[in-house]
DNA sequence: TGTACATCAGTGAACGCGCGTTCACTGATGTAC
DNA sequence: TGTACATCAGTGAACGCGCGTTCACTGATGTAC
């Protein structure tokens, strides 16, 4: 009738599922209520230890939320490379691409939000190449150029930077729709094939808009 | 010599003085070191007043915080109403209008923060005409308009959500400029140049590229 | 012209709260001899 | 087979801090009579 779970401690050895329960409760939490909420204290109340037992897995509050930022690019690189999957023509597996991406931050926006919060000390404060994220820009880039490449649009000398401005552009998408949830946003495939479409200089076709 | 600026309170009449004290000095704070440094004391020490002393001229910080922003969103306004004075080809004018849009951002990145931040809760909690920003966007649509009528573009059935993928383009060019400055980016004003002809359809001149 | 009073623009002390972080400790379990 | 010991996986109490918010108060200034 206690109503309260007692908590044994892990056998020895495997101290480290506590550390995998961190960060699954903490990116559960992000999820539900956003990171702001997030204190060492909260998400050692969520998981049912006491909060100096976090130390014991994570320097610090900000090592773990790094640790759930580089798991979410992870799976947003899964998302659009599932997407991608099985596509024969090169326009058609952008699109698919960046409606996977865009579909991924709105089911997650608070997730989202945070893999993109500009004062994340521990993920992007070093190298350029290690940025977070940056994988799934390369794969973007890469579905560009086999685009450019086959010649469904019209050729463009700097496939980087239009790989660039699609990738702002889909950003700006789910951001948009994330922080102003009452403007009359049109459906979000739709919009995305649209600006695709329209960036890549695609012809249209009949399922495209 | 003691270095402390003795504050005295301001004559009868302009107590509202402090109030437009509060709200430039929340602003310069904001620009400075972001809203998530800002709390109600934090405020009132950058002020040269007591805490309390917050709670005369608005009932919550964030209250003040509606105020900054809707400043903020009127700045923007004008950055915008400014940079399309006098320009007289449509197509220019848009882009024109783009380029500031985003020039504020970048010159303002943590107010521009503030202004899309998903939880603000006394500012567009409201109808969906009063939205802020709403005047912004609905400049831009007239832009998008004028240069669908006069012919620069090919013809779209629907400008308001021609005018949508290029807000939201814009928007995505800003944020992810500031949460990614390792990103080897494009000229800015370029880049804007760029999405803004490809989304609209227009044709490519030499300067715009 | 004097004076009592109201009002305005704040102050100063205090409160309870949740936070991050420290430190010494505990209790179970594997290991050496 | 027994037992001393080391190690692992945490606990529990306590700390100082900045925060939002309350309350009674202050001191200057305008106003009614």
């Amino acid at each position: 009738m206690s109503g309260v779970a007692v908590r044994r401690a892990n056998p020895r050895g495997q101290g480290d599922r506590l550390r995998q329960q961190l960060l699954a409760t903490a990116t559960a939490s992000i999820e539900a209520s956003g990171a702001r909420q997030l204190t060492l204290r909260a998400l050692a109340r969520g998981v049912g230890i006491t909060a100096p037992s976090v130390y014991l897995h994570f320097p610090s509050l900000d090592h773990l939320l790094a640790g759930v930022v580089q798991q979410a690019f992870a799976d947003l690189t899964d998302a659009t490379s599932a997407a991608a999957r099985n596509v024969a023509d090169p326009a058609e597996e952008l699109r698919a691409r960046c409606r996977a991406y865009c579909r991924f931050g709105l089911e997650h926006p608070h997730l989202y939000q945070l893999m993109f919060q500009e004062d994340l000390p521990l993920t992007f404060a070093n190298s350029l190449e290690s940025t977070p994220g940056r994988r799934s820009f390369e794969n973007l880039l890469s579905a560009v150029r086999r685009c450019l490449d086959s010649g469904v649009c019209p050729p463009h000398d700097d496939p980087f930077r239009l790989a660039s401005l699609i990738w702002v552009a889909e950003h700006g998408l789910v951001l948009a729709r994330i922080s102003r949830p009452m403007f009359p946003w049109a459906d979000i495939d739709s919009l995305v094939d649209e600006m695709v479409t329209r960036m890549m200089g695609l012809r249209f076709t009949p399922d495209s808009q």
